[in-house]
DNA sequence: TCTGGGGTCCTAGGACCC
DNA sequence: TCTGGGGTCCTAGGACCC
């Protein structure tokens, strides 16, 4: 049996929690840049605001006092989510983390006749120690799960804890769930879906497995398998990431190369410093841009751009000289780019690199080293930085709309603890 | 005027092998 | 007009997740 612990309305309920004055009102909380909405309360979600919507078309709603905004503030969102993480892992015989605001629980050794009140205790002590309110889906396979967690979520009646270990309670919830929230099944999936009279989890259910395998290939196999109560999502044994992306929407269109490449070694830089914090290394580096898709006045160019490297690495000076010769192969003069990235790929760990026969200077590679762990050492001091002079003079977020971040915003953890 | 960021997995098709 | 059969590996792009 798993238990997937899931918090409601994860940034919102974060911002709550050190505003307790923004309870019980429609809040939303926005992407980077201001751009579109990525997290709701019950009661925005009531006023029918999507995921999604751009900010410009929630403004009247901001200034009629009906809707509060909040730019997104990741530094607190990821503070908040280790403690709920510590908590849920001190509590179990293991976790699975699947994101930010989710975890799988193990419940082996919970007597079956104590899981529901186990839970129950637990979304308490979550609430106690942390003041984020989460649920608990009880199921025999992950996919059940997220159906037994909506339903906890969604009914007041469950106190945030629903099991479905019955079979006759699993028959029940598939037929009351439509098929557009079962998971795996997308927003494409959905519809198509629905015109073949497909319109719950159970009418997909009591398909035969070949209907589901031609339409829906092995990924809609191994659904339909999950909802039969068949566990065949196991368990991510592989920790390492197999890719790192830095990537940014800009507030305003650039249209200088300079300006351009000094905020993509911003973003090479962070890449390797998410590489060296992995103890991984990569092996390609690859930079993307891409004009304003929504300006058809403009005119429209998207490229993506790799740089195989010889060798593997994780230096700050490799990783952006790397980028930058990637980005004067993806330049094109005369276009206003709206958003640029990077991305590393080919990652091993840093202990099984393979050296290079040919390395011309091992030296240098020694000296990049050291200056990397400089760098790495700048970073962790407070507030102070240490930069390539190719890099931009400011923070990792200088050109980024950020208008309406809560006042806790600079806050370490320890102010924000004391402040609770 | 203003429209996010960071991931994973699967599939189809091409290149190549015997 | 006719022109095999059976593999593997890689990659780009699509679909999905939060």
């Amino acid at each position: 049996m798993y238990g997937l612990a899931d918090c409601n309305n994860f940034f919102v309920s974060c911002e709550r929690a050190f505003q307790p004055e923004l309870e019980g009102r429609a809040v939303v909380v926005l992407s980077n840049n201001d751009g579109v909405a990525v997290a709701r309360s019950n009661e925005a979600k009531a006023m029918s605001i999507k995921m999604g919507t751009p900010f410009f078309q929630l403004r009247p709603m901001v200034e009629s006092g009906a809707l509060v905004v909040r730019s997104s503030n990741y530094k607190l969102y990821g503070d908040l989510s280790a403690r709920v993480m510590n908590i849920l892992r001190s509590s179990v015989p293991k976790i699975e983390i699947y994101s930010i605001d989710e975890a799988y629980l193990h419940l082996e050794g919970i007597p079956h006749e104590k899981r529901r009140e186990f839970c129950a205790e637990l979304v308490r002590k979550v609430r106690r120690g942390t003041g984020i309110p989460v649920s608990i889906g009880i199921a025999p396979t992950k996919t059940l799960c997220k159906v037994a967690n909506h339903f906890a979520k969604r009914y007041p009646g469950y106190r945030g804890v629903c099991a479905i270990d019955t079979e006759d309670k699993r028959r029940r919830a598939l037929e009351l769930t439509p098929i557009g929230e079962v998971w795996g099944v997308g927003w494409r999936g959905a519809p198509k879906l629905r015109k073949l009279g497909v319109e719950t989890a159970a009418d997909l259910v009591g398909r035969p497995e070949a209907w589901i395998r031609s339409r829906m290939g092995v990924g809609g196999v191994k659904t339909w398998l999950e909802l039969r109560g068949t566990a065949v999502i196991g368990e991510e044994t592989d920790e390492r990431r197999q890719s790192i992306c830095t990537s940014r929407s800009f507030a305003e269109l650039v249209y200088d190369k300079e300006e351009l490449k000094s905020r993509v070694s911003d973003f090479a830089a962070m890449c390797a410093k998410k590489l060296r914090k992995d103890g991984s290394v990569a092996g390609c580096v690859s930079v993307f841009l891409g004009t304003n898709r929504f300006r058809d006045d403009l005119p429209q160019y998207t490229h993506f751009e790799h740089n195989p490297l010889k060798q593997a690495t994780n230096s700050t000076i490799s990783v952006v000289g790397a980028a930058v010769q990637a980005l004067e192969r993806c330049w094109r003069e005369g276009y206003g780019y709206k958003r640029a990235g990077v991305v590393v790929t080919d990652i091993v760990p840093e202990e099984s690199m393979q050296g290079d026969l040919f390395e011309e200077d091992p030296a240098m590679r020694e000296r990049e080293a050291m200056l990397s762990e400089l760098i790495d050492r700048f970073d962790s001091a407070d507030g102070q930085m240490l930069k390539l002079a190719s890099q931009n003079e400011g923070l990792y977020s200088y050109g980024i709309r950020r208008e309406h971040c809560s006042k806790l915003f600079t806050s370490d953890w320890n102010e924000l603890m004391e402040i609770h």
